[in-house]
Parts: structure tokens; sequence; C-alpha cells
DNA sequence: ACTGCCATGTAAAACGTTACATGATTTT
DNA sequence: AAAATCATGTAACGTTTTACATGGCAGT
């Protein structure tokens, strides 16, 4: 149901093709939501008949006519409602944590190999939120101007950033953890080495370090 | 796709029926994916034709037998396949934070009132984790044996539990910087007021502060 | 020559949520 | 007396993804 709303906030400042916002879910607003062209375009035309938006053509030489759309007072009535009804309760989809879940089964160095490409992985995400974050700083600073929008979608920015530094430094704090009880992965295949128990004692100060403050109180 | 997964991979280590893992989907899980019954039992019909899993019947009184599943070799297989295969990269969806995005158009009180109201619900969420932590945590102590896949479901349980704690303290970071500039709220409506802009520089201490360190480099 | 960007969409399949249906036992 | 827990599922609806379909222009 959200998707109609994150259409409905981008045209409540500025006009945008079908087109247009496919670049911003994958960009800015990616930090929140995504979605696929063929999603997209549907739901503009059902948001036009339900009067929430209106669109004029641009025609253009050697491409197909550009449809932009602008919001109307219907449309930002229906947004208004939407920010003042109370927030969902997060719903977190996150498959490679539930990879890292049951990573158990797969071999020791396995674990520590799809911790790092992970890690890698974040790190590009970081890099590409850095980006975005100095490029609108300098934009803001040029021309010296400060608004709502801004302030809203910069604390938005910041959210993202934090969770990728956080999701870095899990990954990293994670591989050192994994790295100091390398025998948990001795036995499994081999029946006699199962009787090889170890003893939670015998890692439980490596347990501490990684939890840190999280096991007060 | 995951849900799939989800399932294979609980039952990878316990039996289990549809209801015990919907319980799972809600607690310890809820980490990292959610689901609801009337989608986890079609998926285990479909696992079990693809005979990915087998079940076998438990009579009740007063209540529907008991259809306990267990994962086959072939389920294994598939799990471990899964496991290696790279990472999907994350989609994420927070509609709180395009709530938040879009708040620009609220008016100023109704935007800490917002912020705050979320950041209790995330504190809750954060002492139910703790709970599970702590449970977790005595029974690991007291029986002390240290398997791998307890250790891999704690640093999921820490990533879950360090995902609120950064929600939590981004919550409050953003409600002291959003008071630091009510300003910013008081044109909007009024067109005289609109003449009156505020300029970067008089917020751009605090906007530095705010950033720390995600501005370096 | 091939890849990527611009620009629109439709159709089918997969996945997810809400509502419906039943009914005993236990807790508040 | 009402609500929650246990225990199974189906049907309808809504959302999301993947595949199909078109085609010019710009850059490597």
């Amino acid at each position: 149901m959200s998707l109609k709303y994150g259409i409905l906030g981008f045209l409540s400042k500025w006009e945008a093709t079908g087109y247009d916002l496919k670049k911003e879910f994958d960009d800015f607003m990616s930090i929140f939501w995504h979605s696929h062209l063929s999603q997209i375009y549907p739901e503009l035309g059902r948001l036009e008949q339900e009067e929430c938006i209106a669109s004029r053509t641009l025609p253009q030489a050697g491409k197909p006519d550009k449809k932009i759309y602008s919001i109307t007072e219907k449309g930002k009535q229906e947004l208004l409602n939407w920010l003042l009804s109370p927030p969902e309760t997060p719903k977190l989809k996150d498959s490679f944590l539930m990879q890292v879940s049951f990573m158990d089964n797969l071999p020791y160095e396995e674990v520590i190999f799809q911790l790092k490409a992970y890690q890698k992985e974040r790190e590009q995400r970081l890099a590409r939120m850095k980006r975005i974050l100095h490029e609108r700083w300098d934009s803001i600073r040029e021309r010296n101007i400060m608004k709502a929008r801004i302030l809203m979608s910069s604390v938005v920015l910041k959210k993202g950033l934090e969770q990728e530094v956080q999701y870095i430094r899990w990954c990293r704090e994670t591989i050192e953890l994994v790295e100091s009880c390398p025998a948990l992965w001795s036995g499994e295949a081999d029946a006699a080495a199962e009787a090889l128990e170890i003893h939670f004692s015998e890692v439980e100060p490596a347990f501490l370090r990684y939890f840190g403050e999280l096991l007060e109180d």
C-alpha cells in the first residue's frame, strides 16, 4: 500500500514521469523503498483515475511521449491523511541474515567468506550514499537556503548511512568472533569427533566482548 | 522465495508443526523474516510434494491432529545450495522512514509527536529482544554447551538488538535536530511568511553536530 | 557491434495479506 | 464472559517480480 504514498510524496514537491520516479526509487528513496517500472506505470494510471494526480503529455521526437504527472488537491489530502495515520509495525525481511542464521550447516571457511563478501557489498552501498550526501550538502551550501523538506530528507539520509555503518561494523565484529572459535566447526560429519563437546565457558570471554553493553540490565 | 529456506533452515535442527514455525517467525526469526499461517501451511504442502520435508501425524483429543514435519536429505541439499548462493542485494521497505521523508507537509508539533511515538515502539521491540537474549544466555550457561548453531543465532540476535538501538538513537537525535529549527515550519500556508527565507548558514552548526563523522572524507 | 540510457507499457507468475471456517481448552 | 492458545486449513484479494514488447540515440 505504500508505493502509492511514495509517488504522492515525491509529487508533492516536484512533477515527474514514471521513469523519473523509478530513478528516484533507485537512488535516494532506495533507503526506504524500491519498485519496478512495471509496477509504477499501472499505479500512476490508478492514481490518475482516482484523481489524486493529473498528467500532461510532452511530445518527443524519436522517443515515446513523456507523461508528466503532478499532484492534485485530492492527492495532497490523501498524502496528509496517510502521514497522520499511525506507522505500521516494521516487518523486516533480510534474507542475508536468514542465511547467516543457518550457516552452521556450512564449512567454517565458507562462513567467513560469505561474511566478508557481504561486508564489501555494504561498503559499496555506503560509498554511494556518501556521494549522495556530499552532492546534496554542496548544493544546499551553495544556494544557502533551508527548508523543512531538506531537513526531513537529510534525516532520512542519515538513517540510511547509519544503517550501512552499523551493518559493516557488525560484519567485522562477527567475522572476528567466528574466527575466534573455529573448533565449533570441526565435528559434524565425523561421528567420533562428536564426542568432543565444546563448553560455553571456553568461549564466554569472547562472547562477553562481542555483546558488550547489550547484556547489561 | 525465502520463506521456503526459512522453513528448511529451522527444520534442519528441529522437527516442527506449521503452528510451531509461525511462533518462531513471530519470535526469534522476526529479526529477519515474518509470515502468516495461511502462507506457511501451503508452503509446507509444496515442500512435502517436492520431498524436501516429510511429515508424520500425531492424533490429539479435541484438537486437529498435529502434523510434525522433518527435513529430508533432499531438503538438506536444497538448503545447502541456497546457503552457498550469493546473497540478494537488500531491498529495504520501511514505511515509517517514508512517512518521515515527507513530513515537511505536516505541522511541526505533529512531526515531533510521530517521532516520539515511533521511538517508544522501537524501545518495546528492543526490550522484547533483550528478554530473548537473556533467556538464551541463561539456558546456554546452565547447560554449558556450545555449538556452531548457537553461535550463528547469537550473532543474528546481536544484529537485531543493534538495529533497535540504532533506530532509537536516531529518533532521539532527530527529535533534537527538528526541535532546534522550528522556524522551518512557520511559513507554508501564509503567503507573506514565504518571503522570510531561512538560510542554511543559520542551521549549519546543528547539522554538523547531527551528521558528525558521517561527513568526513 | 554492443551496452546503456531514455521512455512507454502489458501479461503472467509468484508471493503475501486478510477474511472465512471450525472447535476444544486454558487463562484473565 | 471474554480473550488467548492450540491446531488445521481454504478462498479471495492485493502486491511484487519477471518476462515480453518496442525503438531511437549516445557513448565505448
